[in-house]
DNA sequence: ACCTGAACACCGTTCAAGT
DNA sequence: ACCTGAACACCGTTCAAGT
C-alpha cells in the first residue's frame, strides 16, 4: 500500500481549503467554483471538505474576509487623516481589482466577518482621531466606500478592458453595433480603455476627502 | 377538451418571461429564479421558455436592460448639468435600491445593453454641453458612477438594515459579538440604522458634482 | 478522526416527439 | 409554431459505511 507523500505533508484544512478556492476562482472564475472541482485541486472527493468548513458558504466567506485581510488597517500616522485614508482606500480598490470575483461576491453576501469590521473600524478611529464629529464620519464612510466599492467594480467590469485582443475585438465590436446610435459615448471609449485606474480613483478621491475637510471648518 | 383562457389572453413572449423574472426575484431573492420555478410561475414548463429566450443568460440581461430602463435618461434643461445629473444619479440609485438583486447582478455582467448605453451617453451629452472638455467628462463619468453603484450596494446590502425585527435582532447579535473588540463601528452603527438613505448620498454626490466643477475653472 | 460511495433534491439545456 | 417528457451533465449536501 503506497502512500501519498504530498497529501501528508500539507493536511486538509479550512485555511487551505480557502486558499485553493481564491487560487480556483483566480484562475477559472467563480463560476466555475464547485465543491467537486475544488475537492479535485485538492486531490480529495467534495464529501471530504465538509470535514473542515461548514459548507460552500462558509468557504466564500472566507475568502472574503482573506479580501479584508489582505487590504489591512489604516495606520495612525501622526493625524494627517487624508494620507491614511488614501492609502488604505487604495490598498482595498487594489485588492479588489486583482480579484475578479471580488466585487460580485461582497454585493452578494452579508460582511460580517471580523477583518472587514476591523478595516471599518480603524478607519473610523482615524477620522474620530482627526477630530471630526461623529456624524460627519458617519456621513465619511458612506462617500468613502462607495467610492472604493464603486470604483472597484468599474475597474473589474470586463466591458471595457484593454489587455487582450479579445477586449479590443469587443469594444470594435460594440462600437460597430452603437457608435452611430451613441456617439457620445463612441467618443468616451478610447478614455476608457487608455485610462490609468489609479489616477483616476486618485482623482475622485482627492474630491471626496477635500470635499470632507471643507464641511468641517 | 378544455382551454385555458389565461394563457391564450397573454402569451408567452420575452417581454413577459423577463417581467415575471423580475417578480420572482424580487420576491424569493434572486438564487430562487430558476427555470423550471419560472417556467412554474408562468403555468408552462420550463423547456417552453427556450421557444422565446436565449436561454438563462438572456434572461438575466434582459432584467438587467429593464433596470437601465426603468432610469431613463438625464433631460437637457437648459444648461443645468448639476440637478440633471443629481435628477438621474438618484434615480439610478432608487430603481437599483428596489432590487435586492439589481447590483449583484450587474456587477457581475458586461453592460452592454442599448438602455445602459443610452444612459450613458445623454448622461455625457449633459456635461459636455455645459462646456466640459472630454477628459474632465471622462473623469466626472467614472466618479459619479462609481458614487451611485457604491452607494446603491450599501443601501442594498443587508448587514445594517433597520425595517424589521429581524435586523434589529442581527444588529443586536453583532454587536454583542463584536462590541467591545470594534467600539468605533459600535459607536457608528446606530447612525447606519436610522440614516436617510436619501440625505447620505445627496452628500456626497454634492461634494463630487462641486469638486468637478471647481476642476472647469 | 478523517475519507468515501451512493443517494437525494435540485440546476441549465438539448432534442426528439407530440399537437 | 409552440409545448413537452425524457435525458444529460452538472450542482450542494447528507449519511451510512469504511479505515
Amino acid at each position: 500500500m503506497t502512500v501519498d507523500e504530498t497529501t501528508l505533508r500539507t493536511p486538509l484544512t479550512r485555511k487551505r481549503i480557502i486558499e485553493a478556492a481564491v487560487e480556483l476562482a483566480d484562475e477559472q472564475g467563480i463560476e466555475a467554483l464547485s465543491m467537486r472541482k475544488l475537492g479535485h485541486a485538492l486531490g480529495v472527493e467534495a464529501m471530504s471538505l465538509y470535514n473542515h468548513v461548514g459548507g460552500k458558504d462558509d468557504i466564500l466567506d472566507g475568502m472574503v474576509d482573506g479580501l479584508f485581510a489582505e487590504i489591512g488597517v489604516p495606520l495612525p500616522n501622526g493625524g494627517d487623516w487624508k494620507s491614511a485614508v488614501t492609502e488604505t482606500a487604495t490598498r482595498a480598490k487594489d485588492v479588489f481589482a486583482a480579484h475578479s470575483w471580488a466585487v460580485p461576491l461582497i454585493t452578494s453576501r452579508e460582511l460580517t466577518g471580523p477583518s472587514a469590521f476591523a478595516l471599518m473600524d480603524r478607519t473610523l478611529g482615524v477620522l474620530l482621531d482627526a477630530g471630526y464629529p461623529m456624524d460627519l464620519v458617519h456621513h465619511a464612510w458612506h462617500v468613502i466606500s462607495s467610492h472604493v466599492m464603486g470604483y472597484a467594480f468599474q475597474e473589474t467590469s470586463s466591458t471595457w478592458g484593454k489587455d487582450s485582443d479579445h477586449d479590443h475585438a469587443k469594444a470594435d465590436a460594440l462600437l460597430r453595433e452603437y457608435g452611430e446610435q451613441f456617439p457620445n459615448v463612441a467618443k468616451l471609449v478610447p478614455h476608457l480603455m487608455e485610462c490609468s485606474h489609479d489616477e483616476e480613483f486618485q482623482f475622485g478621491l482627492d474630491i471626496i476627502l477635500s470635499g470632507i475637510e471643507a464641511r468641517l471648518s
